[in-house]
DNA sequence: TGACTCAGTGTAGGGAAGCTAAAGGGTTGC
DNA sequence: GCAACCCTTTAGCTTCCCTACACTGAGTCA
């Protein structure tokens, strides 16, 4: 007894004759009968009887079929779940960032999408060498991660979206004699300290670019990932760093100074599975992210 | 998607892994993940990833297997429909029965089967002809029908069960010459003019021994089915007829004589189609028939 | 680090299930 | 009494699902 042979139960009650349901199921009577008859296989007694030259439901029939409208019905609700599951406007959204990004958009994004009606967020920090970035798509429906501009893309096995092109910016403190000038080249730099990342993490490579552009190897004094602990470190004299213009909070006693010659830019992407904006709540945060990024550019000093 | 696929979603979330579910269903854990396979092709979300090298559902997944859940519970529900369908002791039974049968069943059947928690009686009269009585199982659950001792017995295509095994009296005014003997044979009734049933009635064949017992043929004067208009043309002076001992209301003006030397019974038995005791609201209205009987035949006078 | 085990997946092939086509039997209506 | 209609039966074909087996990737132990 399968869904099928109910089915076929329930139009024989409904339609009253073999062929009416062969025709609305658009197979031959022929079908139909063997159904109906493996179904009544399985029973005590008779679900249909003869009627002329019609075939019509017993009594037992007729309650086999009632119940038959309940499975297809639960069928339906099951054939519906998902679809309402992705369409569900105020389902859980998880989103990891690296530090910087995080300070900067988290706090715009919970504003901007206070829970109830809408996607719940779940937030995370995680500040992973580059190649861990879209591994986290795994775990996180939306990963936001940054490679510095005209390095190597994402792999395939993700979708990127760039939220950000952020400029970065030599950090000093606000006694630094370089503070003098509005826009630096890498020959003002390149014989100062520097506070740098660790290997394999972004930025690196821009550091490298300064050396090369300025035909010197740089002096790489400290190694600290943490832009909070950078800007403490720059601000106590232990030398220069670069820092992103606008996702970190500014320094009391820091100043930022562009920096021309190299390309000292940073992409903040979001990344993602393709899957997972099938989801209307990803898509809604995706959206809102974007929104946040513009708020986050214009807010230049 | 079909209900398969959804019981091994299902599992798949309670078991957590699908060789687990694999060994539940009884086959390969092959098996469980091309079905797994087809079931997420019509899906825009994934239902299932990897956890280590363990197979769990996804949100949108598990929001499906509770979905699923509702289909099984529909599904087994309608399983137990036609069970309970068939256990339930208060359905309708449909019961023909020839007149002089419905005459004495039905009242004693009425008091001893009140409607409430009981089987629903429905009751109708249907005298016909010999050959006629099986083909009325086909539009009731049980069918009274009479025929003489040793003649043919029913068809294979209903079950026949014996409820009584009647006499069959002469029938004479109560101030026929006859009266004065207790016992008749065929010699005694040979010369008489008679009433009979029609042709291809029961009767017939008794009221053509008693011709070859008595090497004479009889006078046939009248045709009537019915006895309770036997009964008032006999009492009339219309003839002798064979009456019923027991199932036909005594008539004032007549008296009933045994008769000896030919088989003069009937037997008045309950057909019905060997499916139709499967519900137990038949079966108890076949019991109360076998109990009705024996009062029938107790009430002898 | 490498060998081993365990879990899940892909592929080829066999068997079961369900369908169609065609023929047959019963019922109805002109 | 014939034609039309409805359902059923049978044979044969297609489709689907399962098994067997090989393979990949993840965890585990020495």
């Amino acid at each position: 007894m399968d869904e099928r042979q109910l089915r076929i139960l329930r139009e024989l009650g409904e339609l009253g004759s073999v062929t009416a349901v062969a025709e609305a199921l658009l197979v031959t009577p022929s079908a139909i009968s063997q159904q109906l008859r493996l179904l009544q296989r399985a029973m005590p007694v008779p679900l249909t009887e003869r009627q002329g030259r019609r075939l019509v439901l017993t009594d037992a029939g007729q309650a086999l079929a009632d119940a038959a409208i309940e499975v297809e019905t639960a069928l339906e609700r099951a054939r519906h779940t998902v679809a309402e599951f992705v369409d569900q406007p105020d389902g859980e959204v998880s989103l990891a960032a690296f530090h910087s990004a995080g300070s900067a958009f988290f706090p715009l994004l919970l504003r901007a999408l206070p829970a109830p009606g809408g996607p719940q967020l779940a937030l995370a920090d995680e500040d992973v060498p580059q190649a861990d970035f879209p591994p986290l798509t795994r775990q996180y429906d939306l990963v936001l991660a940054h490679r510095l501009e005209h390095a190597p893309s994402w792999p395939r096995t993700v979708t990127a979206t760039t939220l950000l092109r952020e400029p970065l910016d030599v950090a000093m403190p606000a006694d630094h004699p370089l503070v003098v000038k509005r826009r630096l080249v890498p020959r003002d730099v390149a014989d100062q300290p520097w506070i740098t990342v660790h290997d394999g993490f972004p930025l690196m490579a821009t550091i490298e670019a300064i050396a090369t552009a300025a035909g010197q190897r740089l002096h790489l004094a400290h190694r600290i990932n943490e832009f909070a602990v950078v800007a403490e470190a720059v601000a106590a004299g232990g030398g220069l760093a670069l820092m992103p213009r606008w996702t970190t909070r500014p320094h009391p006693d820091l100043v930022l100074r562009p920096l021309s010659g190299v390309r000292a830019r940073r992409h903040i992407d979001a990344l993602y599975r393709p899957e997972r904006i099938a989801r209307k709540a990803v898509r809604t945060v995706l959206t809102e992210l974007n929104r946040v990024a513009d708020v986050i550019r214009r807010q230049d000093r």
